[in-house]
DNA sequence: CGGGAAATGAAAAATATCTGAAAACTTTAC
DNA sequence: GTAAAGTTTTCAGATATTTTTCATTTCCCG
């Protein structure tokens, strides 16, 4: 999956096209915001950015993404009408994997972003998570334990993957809430609680991978505790 | 750098005095209109903001920083006596990224601070602190001395975290409670005496780091003396 | 020595998490 | 549009663990 930002339709919708008749699965964004609530919901594993967009600029966008680490992993192709070398540097300094200057062809895109993928060449590695007996398959959204598959409602699939995400990281149950449910929720942190006790049950013996830490909240391990 | 906004005296500098021996810089502002001026001068990369101010109100500058495209994009932690919901709606409603109701923690407000540094996306921390034959990975919340890991509790954690963090300064029992406890505690001072011995025990041959001197208080030097 | 400061041991108080169950809310099916 | 099913959230004990207190002993330094 390519995401696409690019306030301009007609360059957007030509370059999802091309992208699709290549063989990709893209889509495009106009703006920042609609391009980062989808990131919440799938990671792509390229993120195509035009320098210019309305609000928010792309350079910050970049920033942000390279300054999470969930997503500081995903190249990324900055597309932008200045030429100037000093843009250019500014570009890959903010961490842009590579730097297009429009108007570009169709066809040196395309092997641009192969070119990336080539370098960077990490692909199935987030696409499925696992912790002792408990995998997971994010793009199917699926669960296996065991060799056996386990239903998971949306809340705790995401509790689960945001802990496979972060192996061996302590998340409060603050920053759970705050990336699962949103930075605004107002409810009882005792949620978590919940979310966690149906997780481990569904989980059966794979469920013993989530480790409660007192006073601070949850994490999942490497296995090699007791 | 960060700015706090707060007309408190002791509040300010306390806040001020903590970031910076966390490792930021800082300034303080007892009211709206220094730090406007200062404003000018230099973009902070986060606020922290006072509701109640005399003259200007929090919340107005606050809408006037997210009003203005200059600043919208600077995190504001708002700090507030009132803990009603509605304050809160209120608070999240103008803007601001995060919200903390007093008497706060120091070490909570670090951990607030560097939650909202993570999500509008800055800075990195994979802190691991270490002291002889201790070694504290900050974000896994474990400890291990000699190989060996040591299960601490909440309070344990903290008090090991914040000596290591300022190693060899001898930290005040007042020092402590007020870091780790919050700057209203009003318990006893021989409680953090109770923590130092089940951290020491717990931390076994690790234990001998800690340094008691004697009128002052505690510390973890660098394990060149006896 | 003597007096204040720190370490100890052990019990009381305070907190955090888990549990079971019901209420509130969503989605799906008819 | 309503009923049924499923999901999410809240709540009130029960339980386990941590934190604090306090009386006592030991230690350090003048």
């Amino acid at each position: 999956m390519i995401y696409c930002v690019e306030d301009d339709e007609n360059i957007r919708e030509l370059v999802i096209y091309t992208l699709k008749t290549t063989g990709f699965k893209a889509v495009g964004f106009g703006d920042g915001e609609s391009f980062r609530a989808a990131l919440q919901e799938e990671k792509p594993e390229l993120i195509l950015m035009d320098i210019m967009l309305p609000g928010e600029s792309g350079m910050e966008l970049l920033a942000r993404l390279k300054g999470d680490r969930h997503y500081k992993n995903i190249p990324v192709i900055m597309l932008t009408a200045k030429s100037s070398e000093y843009d250019k540097v500014l570009g890959l300094d903010g961490g842009a994997d590579d730097y297009i200057t429009k108007p570009f062809g169709m066809m040196e895109l395309i092997s641009r972003i192969k070119a990336v993928l080539r370098r960077t060449g990490q692909r199935e590695d987030t696409d499925v998570l696992e912790a002792g007996k408990v995998r997971m398959d994010v793009d199917r959204h699926e669960v296996w334990v065991d060799g056996a598959q386990v239903a998971l409602t949306y809340k705790e699939f995401e509790l689960l993957k945001l802990l496979l995400l972060n192996r061996n990281i302590v998340l409060s149950r603050d920053r759970l809430l705050e990336d699962i449910w949103g930075y605004d929720y107002t409810g009882e942190t005792r949620t978590v609680d919940v979310h966690v006790r149906t997780l481990r049950q569904k989980l059966g013996e794979g469920g013993s991978c989530i480790e409660t830490v007192r006073g601070i909240g949850y994490r999942i391990g490497d296995g090699h505790e007791a």
